[in-house]
DNA sequence: CGCCTGCTTGATAGGATTCAATATAAGTGG
DNA sequence: CCACTTATATTGAATCCTATCAAGCAGGCG
């Protein structure tokens, strides 16, 4: 089983064995968390990084009034909380949404990784690349209809899953529930519920009990425009590797 | 007039004559930019990294559908484009809001800065806050209704501007038409209307060519549960100043 | 003065929410 | 292993919020 931040990281630029190395034993103890289990709350400032190694987690927020947002689903080889090192405290909470492994690495650990010029590179990548799929989701959230929402969203999460191996063309697991994606794509869960039916009623996608079957995906992404760019992926590879060197741009 | 960036990297922690100095000169020479002018665009990959030093920008992105979804408000003080030294391709525009004044930053002077310890954490902290701002519109946009998200929104740029002493408590100068409010919240021109009048019946606050009278500070605040701390300001000085560190947490 | 942009207003339509009830599945414990 | 309980999914009906369409108004500018 390949190292799933390895895997995605390595999509930014190659890494050195050393580098590689070093990704590898700092994965190497991961703790088993249930489902449904809170990794992190708002006000905390947790002494070490979180990293999602198998399962699935998510960022969210709780309102005064007690509704919910959700700002990002966090697959294998995301980062939970690599902020910890610059604010004091979180300002949202992130749970597990079904058993995951989990590692914490310490803080030492990713400063020595950050000492490591390409790794640091591929670390920044990646947290620009989550703030990218922030923005996408606010164009989601703010700008399509409730069936677009919910295509794009699959979508994505079956892009990022394919990236570290865990889904194919036909089909993926993505263990939330229907208010879970309401949360998220800000709309109710009786909406969604229909949303899903419509989108099963043309023979898109089938979304039950955490299964997601793509029926067909060139239609699907076609919906929705889906347009990958912003998770800077494929491109990956020709991002900028380098730091200061000035070469010619077009 | 003081220096927009510095006042508000100086709110994370205190930067030395040096710290200071460097940043002064960084912003020596800016540009004077007309409103509604592109400054980077989807795909491209500027040079060098664009400041706001006076006026207002905003980050946006158009669907293929023709609808706009506009991300951040970037105010005196706030980076454009930080990201360019890793990704290869913008994946959204950046345009000017009203007329503004644009320092270009060349890349090797923010090495430079990245080279002084302190300013490259203040740095990070405030591309951590910009992310932060982002959750905060998902919610926005997400979970509240018309009236509350513009509230919240007004309530935010409000506080991003007293920080660099561009608004005082009784009104600030934000010059945003109708149809971008709505394109910033996700909702139609029509509907942003009514909202505002609504606001102003309530005696909340008053907007008209750009400039947001404050009524009722408090009650505002109120009427969204507006909770700075996503900003990280106040509490800015208390963020973690330290890197490697290994003191006690609570 | 006329034009353009931005704001305002009214009427209508539609998408999404809410409420409520039912169905189905999943666990739990005796 | 079955009965009970809880969580999740589904369905219908009524309501509400927001969008759309269309027209009128105001102010700035050449």
């Amino acid at each position: 089983l390949p190292n799933p931040l390895l895997r995605k990281l390595e999509l930014f630029g190659p890494l050195n064995a050393g580098d590689k190395k070093f990704v590898d034993d700092a994965l190497a103890r991961a703790r088993t968390v249930a489902a449904h289990t809170d990794l992190i709350s708002e006000g905390q400032s947790p002494s070490d990084v979180h990293l999602v190694v198998e399962g699935l987690c998510c960022r969210y927020k709780i309102l005064p009034s007690g509704q919910r947002q959700i700002f990002a689903y966090l697959v294998p080889g995301d980062f939970c909380d690599l902020n910890v090192f610059i604010l004091r405290a979180m300002d949202h909470n992130i749970a597990t949404l079904a058993v995951s492994r989990i590692v914490e690495i310490p803080r030492d650990t990713i400063l020595a990784m950050v000492a490591r010029p390409q790794l640091a590179r591929a670390l920044w990548w990646a947290t620009l690349v989550d703030e990218a799929t922030l923005r996408e989701w606010l164009v989601n959230v703010g700008q399509r209809t409730a069936e677009i929402r919910i295509a794009h969203l699959f979508c994505e999460i079956h892009l990022r899953l394919s990236v570290v191996g865990q889904a194919d063309d036909r089909s993926f697991f993505f263990p939330v529930t229907q208010v879970e994606l309401a949360d998220t794509v800000g709309l109710s869960p009786v909406h969604v519920n229909r949303s899903l039916q419509s989108l099963r009623a043309r023979d898109l996608i089938d979304f039950k009990k955490g299964l997601v079957e793509l029926h067909d995906l060139g239609k699907l992404r076609k919906l929705c425009s889906f347009n990958p760019n912003y998770l800077h992926l494929e491109g990956g590879k020709l991002d900028r590797g380098d730091f200061g060197e000035d070469r010619p741009r077009s």
